[in-house]
DNA sequence: TACGGCATGATTGGATCCAATCGGGCCATG
DNA sequence: CATGGCCCGATTGGATCCAATCATGCCGTA
């Protein structure tokens, strides 16, 4: 059991970074040592130990002697991170779905359905992180998994620009090929799983390079 | 110019990163921070910084409360970072070979030369990593090249005790696919270099992975 | 009025000091 | 003799204080 950070540093990272992915610290705002010191009851010694660490996972920007931002990234590192998720994920995807039990794959087929589902932004962009992720966990490889969670963490802002832009209308092709995903997990066809896999993130990136209203 | 880092703590993490990776300090030796502030005349607080640093880079085990390790790399991890690297460095050289200049090619083909001629490990081990890297250079995908170059400095020490491990006679496989590695590259194959390159990854790994004395 | 240099405040980086935690050795006990 | 509990030194984590750096705005000057 895992209950609590032991770490101040550790508290403070965890926070941060889920303001970051929530929305609540937006990309580009300043974060400033000594507000969070103050919101945390810590000194500026923990908070700087946290943002070195968010730092590394590529959702703060720190400039010496200048200060800290949440990380914005421009299309070109967006279209970048897509193309290394496009060659990882599938490996990911294709060395676990041999060993996904019919649990997990029931599991996989009740998050698929519940994105089809709901209308709502935010349940749209955890379930699917969901579905995703899930899909991956049998891969037993611990260090791409937490690569690709870094990478999904990276990108969750730009992912919910564009969520909300094309609405939840435009997720039909998403649907689609989740439905295509999931025959494919069932059929335990490994190679067929990553090209489709592929063909998704790869869809995803053309069309989100093709919005420059969300950078 | 960027002569020399401006932060401290910069300072002391390239200090330790070049001794990690230089097998100064060896696997599973424990870091103590005392020690290095003494050493590079500063208090704890960078050192602290730089091990954060060093540990996100995959350099450095960090335990709370208990302190710091030069990261030690079990079997299993070795061949998970090799696989991940099978699917990203052909990417990267894919993505590089139509870029790169003649004067490029040529820097490459002194460099497989150079290969073959050095009989010491280190040379070995560095110019090794110069050619693949360099092959990498025109890609264009900064992070994608961050990932990798965090991957060889893991590995450094492993490759350099199977290097030493299999002598400069157990080469030649190397040399064979680094000259049809040059081949490739001067014919602007793209698919033709990504190919050989994740075989020669593939070799590498397995190979290695029959080394227990190298764990 | 526009521009360049300087001073000042705000903010980060680092040093020192104190507190919390962990591991090892010692002693008591079965 | 083996084992379990406890105490204490060593080491890390955190708080406070001081120094270095950067950005902003003011003022003098062309």
């Amino acid at each position: 059991m895992d209950g609590g950070e032991s770490l101040s540093s550790g508290r403070v990272a965890e926070a941060l970074r889920q303001a970051i992915l929530t929305g609540t610290l937006a990309p580009g705002s300043r974060i400033r040592q000594e507000d969070v010191a103050a919101r945390f009851a810590t000194s500026r010694i923990p908070v700087r130990e946290a943002l070195r660490q968010l730092e590394s996972e590529g959702l703060v920007t720190l400039v010496p002697h200048s200060g800290a931002w949440v990380a914005r990234l421009d299309r070109a590192e967006c279209v970048e991170i897509y193309r290394i998720r496009e060659r990882l994920e599938p490996m990911a995807l294709g060395e676990s779905v041999g060993a996904l039990t019919p649990e997990d794959i029931a599991e996989l087929a009740e998050l698929a359905s519940a994105i089809e589902a709901t209308p709502d932004v935010d349940d749209f962009l955890r379930l699917d992180r969901e579905f995703h992720l899930r899909s991956y966990r049998r891969a037993n490889m611990p260090r791409l998994m937490a690569m690709i969670e870094r990478f999904w963490n990276t990108m969750q802002q730009y992912r919910r620009a564009y969520t909300v832009l094309i609405g939840a209308e435009g997720r039909w092709a998403v649907h689609h090929e989740h439905r295509l995903l999931m025959e494919a997990i069932q059929r335990r066809d490994r190679h067929g799983a990553e090209e489709l896999l592929r063909l998704h993130i790869r869809r995803t990136r053309r069309e989100l390079a093709t919005r420059p209203d969300i950078f």
